[in-house]
DNA sequence: ATCGTAGTTCGACCAGTGACGTACTACGAT
DNA sequence: ATCGTAGTACGTCACTGGTCGAACTACGAT
């Protein structure tokens, strides 16, 4: 549990991937808590109304696509927008998601 | 077949149902094709790898979630996008995507 | 009136996926 | 060593939704 984990490389992301993975409430949710969170928050504090297992399921989603980077630490793991890849691929497009009226 | 048809507000837009249309492949080529194609072009010149079938229900989608407005214009429809709106709500969004890598 | 063209609607089919519980692994305390 | 905590992996289930063909409607020409 302590390897590190696959991560599609800047060039990789694919914006149809993108989209899908911030088309579902509950990643918009976990992104919305990503970009408040102070950096280093464990993703396991956002409370979210889904068990543990749909949250693996959907963490992993947004790390696939490139949404977000996961670290493990310890036994925890750390979860972090992938802003500057974003922000490079598709400027406007995180900041115009995140100041949508939630 | 001339009835007006129902569009949703721009108040009434969300965002969690605009990254859903955007999400899927065909959708994202017609919105493309919708910000390059001159306004008042027949939605219908866009070709796509789909059925006429399909391409209803792609279309729909995006006016039900208020990505475009459709007309009717004698027996053809006029579908354009609502960048207006889009950009009000979600400045950077829509930029964003259009101008990400194809 | 008839035909062609543009688009919708309906029903069916099937792949994808969000949800869950359970069993498991890994790390850190005690 | 044992236990608790954090998270993953897996199998399953149900629902969504993208796809199609076929039948239909509406408008415009001929």
């Amino acid at each position: 549990m302590t390897e590190e984990l696959p991560h599609p490389e800047r060039a990789d992301i694919r914006i149809e991937a993108v989209l899908h993975a911030l088309a579902d409430p509950i990643r918009l949710m976990i992104v919305r808590e990503l970009s408040t969170l102070p950096e280093g928050t464990p993703c396991g504090s956002i409370d979210l109304p889904i068990s543990k297992s749909t949250r693996t399921h959907h963490i992993r989603a947004l790390r696939e696509a490139g949404v977000v980077r996961v670290r493990p630490e310890g036994t925890a793991r750390i979860t972090t927008l992938r802003r500057d890849d974003l922000d490079a691929l598709y400027p406007g497009l995180l900041d115009g998601i995140l100041n949508a009226p939630h």
